[in-house]
DNA sequence: GCCGTTTTCGGCCCGACTGTTTTCAGTCG
């Protein structure tokens, strides 16, 4: 796929072009990359099949751009990147990603020291050949060498639901003091993107210096990038970024609009503020200089003409056409769920026991909890036939005895590499329902895995397919599946497919759980839970259901037990 | 280089903080 490599050559190309101060163009250029990025067809492909015609109606695509992509599928090289890079041979990637560090002055440090890469960088700001140098000093000389040595602990992106708990901690303690009267947070968070670059806080407060005071010197803080009257930004020990925002209560609206983006979708609602002869800033939605909206969320949008929007939706999807359409989706609600088929215990790999787990479900408001243990993966202490029918055995007791909750007899079976499962059918025909999942040879070809996957649903008593691309959030990559394939094959046998919440699966993800929804393929939303903390996973596999589009309808553990059964039979 | 509910030309999102060139460019979100 030539997709993600043209992309990076855009980039590239865009933060080269602005090195040498080329207004415009640079955003062009990233335009175009982000369309291949998130282009679900090969270029390459469609460049094969249709020509350059097949590139019409692809945003930030227009003459330009398309010669230059013909020209990297004919010979591999464009000749302005390769231009630009010969003169400054930089690692241009490696540099920026110092914090305080961009293309300006990548480009000045080359010029003037012939540094091309992090290792170069270090050893010039240890030698103090930098703070001489003019538009340099010695705190942006420190700034560079703080900036590496955290570049070289941090992880990247942190996981939703790492991040989270302890966002939700840091919001309390600034929650109790005097000084705040509302705090949220915002940005990727408040989208419940499944992974979170730093975490964002807004605050209403009429006295701003004190909140910050409190912010930069709370426990956990390593650095404090930036601190102003009514910002301030900070390395966490964790490894990850905290930034906070203090805003008056009449703007509190357009900002939380703002810092809960996404950055495609702000430039979106700010294109259509401009459009209609407004301008929209974090400070409020302004008609010359009055002001017009900006308390609420809810009246920046209606002043622009779309009805509020969860932000789950604000990825510049398609979300801001069907707002100011009136034709938002009701997506599902975070209570919506009704219960959970999905969970291990003590009798494969599972922590607790079928009854422990059984209480904290129930605790949750749970009305039924489908006990689906591992079948012989041996690894995981699986269970064959007759340990298996043993457990229906006790499921039958345990039902008898609690009350409030109803525990349902299910199984997680394995998906043989020929598609055949590895438990036997008059077995499977016993358990109220059925889940099957890929757990090994997760590389095989896209076809041979499709087939797998296709055959394994063909079984009539497979109700559920579990973390269909089997990937782990930076561990595991998506196994090669022909998702289209996939979901009429789902659609033609009733089976269901998983949300998978676990917060490193997180399986399927918004983009396929939209395909799912739009195919007409139901889904549930199951934890996978290996301890009864497990459980509280929901949230996130809601979350990602929310970006994903799906409505209650989608969702079949929205149902109450007694529709679900009907709908399992 | 791209694009059009004002436009085929003339725009392209907007503001805070930092450090240094002391008035603003560079960086970031």
């Amino acid at each position: 796929m030539k997709n993600q490599e043209l992309a990076k050559i855009f980039y590239e190309i865009a933060d080269y072009l602005e090195m040498e101060g080329v207004a415009f163009k640079p955003y062009a250029y990233r335009k175009a990359a982000d369309t291949l990025e998130s282009l679900e067809e090969d270029i390459a492909e469609i460049y094969k099949n249709k020509g350059k015609k097949g590139f019409e109606g692809l945003p930030g695509i227009g003459k330009g751009i398309t010669k230059a992509i013909e020209e990297y599928l004919k010979t591999g090289k464009i000749r302005i990147h390769q231009q630009l890079k010969k003169k400054t041979p930089i690692n241009l990637g490696e540099m920026s990603a110092v914090e305080g560090m961009g293309v300006k002055k990548a480009q000045k440090l080359y010029q003037k020291l012939g540094i091309r890469n992090l290792k170069e960088l270090e050893k010039a700001a240890r030698a103090h050949k930098i703070a001489p140098l003019f538009g340099f000093g010695e705190k942006t000389e420190k700034n560079i060498l703080e900036g590496i040595k955290f570049l070289k602990r941090s992880k990247g992106r942190f996981l939703l639901g790492d991040i989270l708990p302890i966002a939700r901690e840091v919001q309390s303690k600034l929650g109790e003091l005097k000084e705040v009267e509302q705090v949220n947070f915002s940005g990727s968070l408040r989208r419940m993107k499944e992974t979170i670059g730093d975490v964002d806080f807004l605050v209403i407060s009429k006295n701003p210096v004190k909140v910050m005071d409190f912010f930069v010197s709370l426990p956990g803080v390593v650095k404090i990038w930036a601190k102003g009257n009514t910002k301030a930004s900070v390395r966490m020990a964790a490894g990850f970024d905290m930034d906070i925002r203090v805003v008056p209560h009449k703007s509190f609206g357009s900002a939380l609009q703002y810092f809960t983006g996404s950055k495609e979708h702000n430039i979106a609602t700010r294109r259509i503020a401009i459009s209609r002869g407004l301008k929209l800033n974090e400070y409020g939605l302004f008609r010359g200089k009055k002001l017009v909206a900006g308390q609420t969320e809810e009246g920046v949008y209606k002043a622009l003409g779309m009805k509020w929007m969860e932000p789950e939706l604000r990825e510049n999807q398609g979300e801001i056409e069907a707002a100011l359409e009136n034709k938002l989706p009701k997506i599902i609600g975070y209570q919506n769920i009704q219960g959970n088929l999905h969970c291990h215990s003590d009798w494969s790999d599972g922590k607790q026991t079928i009854k422990e787990m059984a209480v904290a479900a129930k605790a949750l408001g749970h009305e039924y909890l489908g006990i689906s243990d591992h079948a012989k993966l041996p690894i995981a202490n699986g269970l064959n036939e007759k340990r298996f029918i043993r457990q229906m055995g006790e499921i039958d007791k345990l039902n008898k005895k609690i009350t409030g909750i109803k525990l349902l007899k299910g199984a997680e079976v394995n998906i043989l590499e020929n598609g055949s499962l590895d438990i036997k059918d008059e077995v499977l025909k016993k358990f109220d329902y059925v889940i099957a999942g890929v757990h090994s040879r997760f590389k095989m070809g896209k076809e041979q895995m499709t087939e797998r996957i296709v055959k394994a649903m063909e079984n009539p008593y497979v109700n559920i397919i579990a973390h269909l691309t089997g990937r782990k959030i930076g561990e595991r990559d998506e196994s090669q599946i022909d998702l289209d394939k996939i979901l009429r094959a789902a659609k033609e046998y009733n089976v269901i497919l998983e949300i998978n919440a676990q917060p490193i699966r997180l399986d399927l993800k918004d983009v396929n759980i939209r395909k799912a929804k739009e195919a007409g393929v139901k889904m549930i939303i199951n934890t996978d839970a290996h301890n009864k903390n497990h459980l509280k996973f929901m949230e996130f596999g809601i979350a990602q259901a929310r970006r994903g589009w799906a409505e209650k309808k989608d969702i079949i553990n929205c149902y109450h037990l007694k529709q679900l059964l009907k709908f399992l039979k």
